[in-house]
RNA sequence: GCGCUCGUAGCCCAGUGGAUAAGGCGUCAGCCUCCGAAGCUGAAGACCGCUGGUUCGAUUCCAGUCGAGCGCACCA
């Protein structure tokens, strides 16, 4: 409807400049809005104010003439006005909006997408998380906004693809190995001190007891079928299947095992076993909260395959790294970081920042003419020297956006959860979704601006009363649903696909005069520029903020009149009206990986 | 010290240049013989952290300042 208003203002500036009215054809970056207050009209426009300078005409008089050349064959506006400063208010007709109710029982579940994305490829990555441990509360925020964020740009007409990184190689890795084998050690007897640079978890444990208690022969079972389950992405060679089994006792124990192995090969093996175990365990819990990836992309795979030498002899080819103090630099400073940044150390190693350097150059390669990285707030400060190898590989800086998410605190009762990795002692993801559900939780990650930090309580998340938002607009569809059973059971409805018959009589749409149905089908008729403008900003919590809209719009009309009424059009105009209000929140909801219940 | 994000009602939060700053919680007063009260209606409550600047117009942009969180490795 904005750009219908829009077509108008610019097709009547181009005529009061053909007429002579205008000294300008300029058609000035101009907003068309939905005024804060009704009596305002349904739409504004600022043409008149920011056309002054360049027409040298006060605004009010532009307005004006503008008025004057406005064409409206269809008659869709009551009323016109020049208001305040130079604004020019329309009110526009009910007929104007009841094709909308049409439009949405004919496109459903496609009712808000668009194609302004333009099948550009794009990427998504979230999560992220290392393979060391189970995934806690800020990365279940992490999930929720990347996830939404790709639905919603899919929903605009962007080919998404959404993917995990897997940093599977490294020092971490190695200390994860070291914590699992020397909790089995501790498990076979041995007197050792367990390191306080180790994992200290439980679930360090418990794969210290699975390795433990499993035999030869079932280790190998779970090694292969992990291997194919879980971790396509890793080179054969370096899996642990591929050890020889040929020294083992199919029934010995693995504990047995690994202790008459050399330290390090046991350390080694322990390692696989327990990355690839909580890496299943990751994606678990990933899909219990609703989120499924293209793809699992392996930091191993880099290394495997060359592509981290080959982008820093890439960088190396253009000039920007060069040798310092027995290392290798990276010129991140003229692209505008603080400082330059090491990729290969003096040792020989590569940095972190060396194979993060080729994987943006990777999916790039793969593709991607934009890539979305969705990282925590505290590593805000790694967006500079990303930018940089953005630039340095010659893509555009625009073609990459980070999406810092805040920190989430975890309450119960208002109360702090104590959280510390290093002791173990977290709350995972799981137990979060466990206790309040995925829908709450997901709706709760999505309430707000990914900007602020946000206090997770998860006796409110839990309460299923006004406190919990997801249940207000849940409930708007479980309602409706309710009446269209009700209404079938009354025999007004055969079936309740009737309703989209009637959808197309616009004789019968037209009884839905009411104001508080008005407000409702404009509510509705917004929802495409929403999704618009959330694809636009990257911002998933607006879609939340519309459905609450849209939820209080309908409540108030539900409290007000009936849906079923004696009058037989009139009921039909409202179910039409109501099914469209359910079909608009079940879209909305679906984007942010939230159910949408027939009852509850 | 430098950088990033954020300061809007007792509490939470929306609003990325427009006309009287939007909701929710909490408080107070009401609404179920009637399609689902997980709902609705009304009242009270805000010099949009502070000071300047740009603009016809600033909660919004810029500079400074105060406060909160998070970062500033040849760690990952």
């Amino acid at each position: 409807m904005k750009n219908v208003i829009k077509n108008m203002v610019t097709n009547a500036a181009g005529l009061a400049f053909k007429n002579g009215l205008l000294p300008s054809d300029a058609i000035p970056d101009m907003e068309i809005e939905e005024p804060r207050h009704e009596n305002h009209g349904d739409f504004s426009t600022n043409f008149a104010m920011v056309s002054a300078s360049v027409q040298k005409m006060p605004p009010r008089k532009i307005a004006e003439i503008l008025l004057a050349s406005i064409e409206d064959p269809d008659g869709i506006i009551d009323k016109m006005e020049i208001a305040g400063p130079g604004f020019i208010n329309f009110f526009l007709a009910p007929k104007a909006w009841y094709p909308f109710v049409q439009k949405i029982h004919q496109k459903g579940g496609s009712f808000g997408e668009s194609n302004t994305g333009q099948g550009i490829k794009v990427q998504v990555e979230f999560v992220s998380a290392n393979p060391t441990g189970p995934l806690h509360i800020g990365h279940g925020r992490g999930a929720a906004i990347g996830d939404a964020v790709g639905n919603i740009l899919a929903f605009s007409g962007f080919d998404v693809q959404k993917e995990y990184y897997i940093n599977d190689s490294g020092r971490q890795i190695r200390t994860l190995g070291r914590s699992v084998w020397l909790r089995l050690c501790l498990l076979l007897g041995k007197e050792i001190e367990f390191p306080e640079d180790c994992y200290q978890g439980d679930y360090i444990r418990d794969i210290a007891k699975e390795l433990y208690q499993l035999t030869c022969s079932q280790y190998f079972a779970v090694a292969s079928k992990s291997r194919n389950e879980v971790s396509q992405f890793r080179d054969e060679k370096k899996d642990i299947s591929q050890l020889d089994k040929t020294d083992l006792e199919p029934t010995a124990s693995m504990g047995e095992y690994l202790l008459g192995k050399p330290e390090a090969e046991a350390v080694e093996i322990c390692a696989k076993y327990a990355a690839d175990k909580i890496l299943q365990g990751i994606k678990d819990d990933l899909v219990d909260f609703g989120v499924e990836f293209d793809r699992w992309f392996s930091e191993q795979s880099l290394y495997d395959s060359g592509k981290v030498q080959d982008a820093i002899k890439e960088f190396q080819s253009k000039g920007v790294i060069y040798e310092k103090d027995g290392a290798l630099w990276f010129k991140t400073e003229s692209f505008g970081d603080e400082k330059d940044r090491v990729v290969v150390r003096n040792n020989g190693l590569t940095t972190y920042f060396a194979s993060d350097i080729a994987y943006h150059t990777e999916k790039f390669n793969r593709g991607f003419d934009r890539v979305i990285d969705v990282w925590g707030a505290d590593h805000h400060g790694y967006i500079n020297r990303i930018n940089a190898a953005i630039e340095a590989s010659g893509r555009k800086r625009e073609q990459f956006d980070v999406i810092l998410v805040q920190l989430v605190n975890l309450l119960r009762g208002g109360l702090p959860v104590a959280m510390s990795t290093r002791s173990g002692e977290f709350v995972t993801l799981k137990e979060i979704v466990d206790e309040v559900g995925k829908d709450a939780a997901r709706f709760i990650f999505l309430s707000r601006s990914y900007d602020s930090g946000l206090d997770f309580d998860l006796e409110v998340a839990k309460e299923q009363t006004a406190e919990n938002p997801v249940y207000y607009v849940q409930y708007v569809h479980a309602r409706i649903a309710g009446i269209v059973t009700k209404a079938c059971e009354q025999g007004i409805l055969s079936d309740p696909a009737d309703i989209s018959e009637v959808a197309n009589d616009l004789q019968i749409l037209r009884l839905l005069a009411e104001p508080e149905e008005l407000k409702l089908i404009k509510t509705l008729a917004s929802f495409p520029e929403v999704i618009k403008k959330s694809a636009d900003i990257l911002h998933p919590h607006i879609v939340f903020t519309y459905l609450m809209s849209l939820a209080s719009a309908f409540h108030g009309y539900y409290n007000r009149h009936k849906v079923i009424t004696g009058h037989k059009e009139l009921t039909m105009a409202r179910l039409c009206l109501v099914c469209s209000v359910k079909q608009v929140i079940h879209n909305a909801l679906n984007l942010l990986g939230v159910s949408a219940p027939e009852r509850m």
